[in-house]
DNA sequence: CATGTTTCCTGACAGC
DNA sequence: TGCTGTCAGGAAACAT
């Protein structure tokens, strides 16, 4: 299941192989879930625009999109046409922006201002694949974009828990994640958005609106690297416990990364190359199985309506 | 208001 | 073999 560390490895994959394309088509499968906006409109709203940027906000893969210019090949929808006109009456300024970009080297990059964003968010089971068009379709593909490279973007989800949604920017406020990114919160601020006298620490840990990306493997695996019981109450954690959390927390989620992220259940990157931070979990999904610190048998519990594992040794 | 519970959805797997 | 039942869970909706 993509959680922070899945969703960034996908946002860098799609990010180095579309930023600078051009979304030429887009085709949407299904009349019903998964979309926050409805499919006509997110298709209209997307096709003819650039790909500026793909990147991560919490659990969300946010697509940075330029405004709606015809395509290279001239043969740019009837939808797509008429939003172009209408952007370019409505608001002439917000078009192309060119800007200076400050980059490490000195080097002055033209940047544009994102204009919309397609926001993609993929529940339990969703992919976002790079493919060609000729690649067999997987079932359960929910949106196919053609893009001006020839390739094709599709978001593949079986069980239908993934959202997508159009935001056009002027019209609706940028996308922001509810909670903080758990790889740049400071001590302080953790500590203070933990002091909650009556939830258990992993309910804390999975509530989106406090932090934003983790989910049940991380919670699990980082209270197993801090030594502290999923049970035990948030607010009565001291300040050297929520400190060792959080940096735990952090660790993991980097470790996670640079392994490319967990691949339990089908998870897959951008090219459909697995992760393989599942091979360090230490109780995710090991009950019975020796602790690897002491070799004690992880034990499962369900809390917050989650599977949970720990070591009752190791964490008290 | 803050928690807990139910719901959505399909594939995988156990057991008969 | 093929059927049924159970389980997995992110987050919204609903209940306590």
């Amino acid at each position: 299941m993509p959680e922070l560390p899945e969703v960034e490895t996908i946002a860098r994959g799609v990010h180095q192989r579309l930023s600078g394309d051009r979304i030429v088509m887009a085709w949407f499968g299904s009349h019903r879930e998964p979309f926050k906006t409805p499919p006509a409109r997110q298709a209209k709203g997307l096709e003819g625009r650039a790909i500026l940027s793909v990147h991560r906000t919490g659990k969300h893969l946010v697509c940075e999109l330029g405004p709606g210019l015809p395509n290279a090949q001239g043969t740019t929808s009837q939808t797509a046409e008429k939003l172009i006109s209408r952007d370019k009456k409505r608001q002439g300024t917000t078009s192309v922006v060119p800007k200076v970009q400050q980059g490490k080297c000195g080097a002055l990059a033209p940047v544009e201002r994102s204009s919309a964003q397609w926001i993609v968010h993929l529940g339990m089971t969703g992919r976002l694949l790079v493919t060609t068009p000729d690649a067999p379709l997987a079932p359960h593909t929910h949106a196919r974009l053609s893009l001006a490279s020839g390739r094709e973007l599709r978001f593949v989800d079986p069980r239908r828990f993934g959202r997508l949604e159009w935001r056009e920017l002027g019209r609706t406020p940028a996308f922001q994640a509810a909670g903080i990114d758990p790889l740049t919160i400071a001590s302080e601020k953790f500590y203070r958005l933990f002091h909650r006298p009556h939830t258990p620490i992993k309910a804390a840990l999975l509530n989106q609106k406090l932090l934003s990306g983790v989910g049940n493997i991380y919670a699990d695996e980082s209270l197993f690297r801090s030594g502290i019981r999923p049970r035990r109450l948030s607010g009565r954690l001291t300040r050297a416990e929520l400190e060792a959390l959080r940096l735990a927390l952090r660790q993991v989620l980097e470790d996670a990364i640079r392994l490319g992220g967990s691949s339990v259940s089908d998870y897959v990157d951008a090219d459909g190359v697995r992760g393989f931070f599942q091979l360090e979990h230490c109780v995710y999904l090991r009950t019975g199985l020796p602790c690897r610190r002491c070799q004690t048998p992880i034990r499962r519990i369900e809390l917050a309506g989650r599977g949970t594992h720990y070591c009752p040794r190791c964490q008290h």
